[in-house]
DNA sequence: CTTAGCACTCGAGGAAACTGAGTGCTAATA
DNA sequence: TATTAGCACTCAGTTTCCTCGAGTGCTAAG
C-alpha cells in the first residue's frame, strides 16, 4: 500500500528529527516543524496510523514515537533527501586521500581510519582480488650457496619470489630447462589445474631439477591462495561509545565485541554483488548482538584485479543521508585516485548540479 | 624507608584484595583473612600509617582504603607473589601457539588476538627489526617488454622484488655489469652511506644502465626504511568494557581511542632497552587519559632480526602476578617456536619446581 | 603494643512524591 | 468530511528524603 503523501511527510519529518535527537518525537514537535501546516491533533492521528501500519514504535504508553525497522527502511529506500556535501567536505576528504597510500595493508588500515574520522563512526575497508588468480611467468634464478630465487609474475605487474634452498646441485642449464617447462605448461592456467597428468607431465620434462618441482608449486599455490585472500580493517570503534544507544556499556561491549569477532567478515563477499551503496538496517543484520545497529557500505575500484570496500557501523538511528553522500563521495575519490595513481585526479567537489548519490537499498 | 613486615602483609593483602573485588577494602575485611593474626584495630592503624605514607588512598572518609599510583608500584616491584601457571593455562597458551602462522603482519594481528584471550583483557603486539639495515645483494633480471626485475636479498634470507619499466633500451650485457657494480659497492653498508662520492663511483661505473640507478636506489632506500618500520596490531578492545572501572562510558571512551590513537606507539621503542618484563602502572604512563590504566609488556625473539613485543592494557587494578606469568610464558613459547619454525618445540609446563617468571619494574 | 568499644561520617540504596511530555478520545469547528 | 481544540489520563524520569551499615579515628583498658 502506498502512503499518503502527509504520512510520508509525518515519517520523514520523525526519522530525521530521531536522528537528530535520539529520543522520541512527540507530535507536537512534528507540528511546530517550519513546513508543517498541521495541528498537532492531526499529526497525532496520523502517528497513531503510522504506528499501526509497522513504521513507527512506542517504547511506552506516554512516550513519543521512534521508527520501527521497517521505517527506517522506507526512509533509507524512499524518503530520505539527498545530503549536498559542503565544500568544506570534500575539501577534508581530497585531503585526507591526497596522503601517499603505500602497501594495501597499510592502505586498508588507513582508509579505515579516514572514512571513520570523516563520517564519525566506526569504518571497516576491505581490499579483495577479484577473479582467478594465476602466474603470468616463472623465473628461477641462481643466488649462489646453493639457494635460488623464485620469482612469480603475476597478472597486474605484482611479482613474489621466495629463497629455496636447494636440496641437490642444480645446473644454470637444469634451471633454464626447468623455467622454460614452468612457464610453457603452468602459466595462465587457475591452481585447481595443478594436478594429476598436468603435474606428470612437467615432471618429466623437468630433467634434473625435477625435485625443485614440488617446493616450486608448494609455494605457488600458497601465493595465490593468499592473493584471493581479502584484507580488511576496522578503525575507530571508541567513536561508538559516544553515541547515546551506547551508554549502556554492556551493550556496547556486546556489539564491539562482534565487530572484531569475525562479524563482518562476510560483509565484502555481501558487496560483491551489489552495486552502488547498500545499507543494512538493523535486524537485518545477521548477528543478534547487531539488532539495532546499522552498515552502510559501497565499493571502490583499486585497480589491479582488486575491489575496494568502505562502510562504516552505527546505531540505526544514523543519518544515513549524510553517511551516505560521504561514503559515496569518499569511494568515488579513491577510485579516481587508483585510476591514475601518479597524480591523483580527485573528483570536483559538487558545484550547482545536484549530487547524485546512487544507491541501492536490498535487504 | 624500609616497610615493617607487618606493613608489607597489610599493604599486600589490601592490594589483592582490590584486585579481586574492585571495591574499597577495610580494615576488617583484612583482619579476617587466614593467616593475619591481628585485630581489625591493628590494621586500622597500620592502614592510617600506609596511607599517609602514600601507599593507599581513601575515597571518602567512611570507605575503606584503595591502593595508590605508589603502593601498585611497591606491590609490582617488592609485594607481589609469583602466580603459578596451571596446567590447563599452559596447554591453551600452547595449544593456541601451535597454530601456523603465516606473514608477519598477520602474525603480530594473530598474537595479539591469542594474548588478549589468555589475559581477558585488551592486548598490543608488535614486531620491529632490529640492528640497521642494507642490502645483501641486488639481481637485475630482465623481464621482456622493456621492463627489469630487481630483486633485493636482505640480511635472513628475505627478499623483495620491484618490476621497473625500462626508459631506455638495456641489454642484458649491461644489466650484468650494473648489477656488479651495484654488488660491488652497495652491499652490506647502511643506507645512510647512500649518497655523494660512493653514488658518484657507481654512476660512472655502471655505463649504459646508469639512468637505472636512481629508480633502484630510490626503492633500495624505501624497502630498507621499511625494513625498519615496526608492526603493530591491537586486538580485544571490548574487554575494557567489561571491567568495573569502565562502567563509565566516557571514560571508556578516552581510553579506548587513545589507544588507537598513537598512544602505544612508542610502546615498542621502550621496550627495545628494557629486559624482561615490564611494568607501566597508572600515572607512570605519558597520556593523560590512561591515568589509571596499566600496561604490561614484555619482548620475544623473532629471529630474522626482528623483535618482537608483548602486552596488554588493563586497570590499574589489574590481577599483575597473573598476567606477567602468562605474558612471560607467552613470549617465551613464541620464541621458542620461532627458533625452530618447522618443528614447534615448546617449553615444558612447570612442573615442581618453582616457576620463575624474570621481571624488571623500571619506571 | 594490642585490642575492645564507641561515637561519628557519609555514600549507597530505596520509597514516595512530583513533574511534565505525550497520548487517545470527544466534541466543536471550518 | 477533515481538522482542530480541549481534556483526562498515563507513566518514565527526577528529585527529595530517609534509613542503613560499613568503615573510621580515637580513647581507654588489657
Amino acid at each position: 500500500m502506498e502512503l499518503s503523501e502527509r504520512k510520508k511527510k509525518v515519517l520523514r519529518s520523525v526519522v530525521d528529527l530521531y536522528i537528530r535527537t535520539a529520543e522520541p518525537v512527540g507530535s507536537k514537535a512534528i507540528a511546530e516543524l517550519p513546513d508543517m501546516k498541521y495541528s498537532s491533533a492531526t499529526i497525532r492521528n496520523e502517528m497513531a496510523e503510522l504506528t499501526s501500519l509497522g513504521y513507527l514504535e512506542q517504547p511506552h504508553t506516554s512516550a513519543g514515537r521512534i521508527p520501527s525497522a521497517a521505517g527506517y527502511r522506507m526512509y533509507v529506500d524512499e524518503l530520505m533527501q539527498d545530503y549536498r556535501l559542503s565544500i568544506d567536505e570534500t575539501r577534508s576528504i581530497n585531503l585526507a586521500i591526497e596522503e601517499k597510500m603505500q602497501r594495501v595493508d597499510r592502505l586498508v588500515e588507513k582508509v579505515a581510519k579516514l572514512v571513520s574520522q570523516a563520517t564519525d563512526l566506526p569504518a571497516i575497508s576491505a581490499a579483495s582480488r577479484q577473479g582467478c588468480p594465476c602466474v603470468k611467468r616463472f623465473d628461477l634464478i641462481l643466488a649462489g650457496q646453493g639457494s635460488i630465487i623464485l620469482v612469480l609474475m603475476l597478472p597486474n605487474d605484482q611479482v613474489v619470489n621466495k629463497l629455496i634452498k636447494l636440496p641437490v646441485e642444480v645446473s644454470d642449464t637444469d634451471l633454464k630447462l626447468l623455467s622454460a617447462v614452468l612457464n610453457a605448461s603452468m602459466t595462465d592456467i587457475p591452481m585447481e589445474s595443478f594436478t594429476g597428468e598436468l603435474l606428470e607431465k612437467v615432471m618429466r620434462s623437468a630433467g634434473a631439477a625435477a625435485s625443485l618441482v614440488p617446493v616450486i608449486l608448494d609455494f605457488t599455490q600458497e601465493t595465490l591462495k593468499a592473493q584471493t585472500s581479502t584484507n580488511m580493517a576496522i578503525a575507530g570503534r571508541a567513536r561508538l561509545l559516544g553515541l547515546p544507544e551506547y551508554r549502556d556499556v554492556d551493550k556496547a561491549q556486546r556489539v564491539l565485541s562482534s565487530i572484531d569477532e569475525e562479524a563482518f567478515s562476510n560483509l565484502p563477499a555481501v558487496m560483491q554483488d551489489a552495486n552502488g551503496t547498500k545499507v543494512i538496517v538493523g535486524p537485518e543484520n545477521i548477528a543478534d548482538e547487531l539488532k539495532d545497529t546499522s552498515v552502510v557500505m559501497t565499493k571502490f575500484d583499486i585497480g589491479d584485479g582488486l575491489q575496494g570496500m568502505i562502510g562504516v557501523v552505527g546505531p540505526t538511528r544514523m543519518d544515513y543521508a549524510k553517511v551516505t553522500a560521504r561514503l559515496s563521495y569518499f569511494a568515488e575519490s579513491l577510485s579516481k585516485m587508483f585510476a591514475k595513481p601518479e597524480t591523483p585526479q580527485l573528483p570536483q567537489p559538487p558545484g550547482e548540479e545536484p549530487n547524485e548519490s546512487p544507491m541501492t537499498g536490498g535487504t
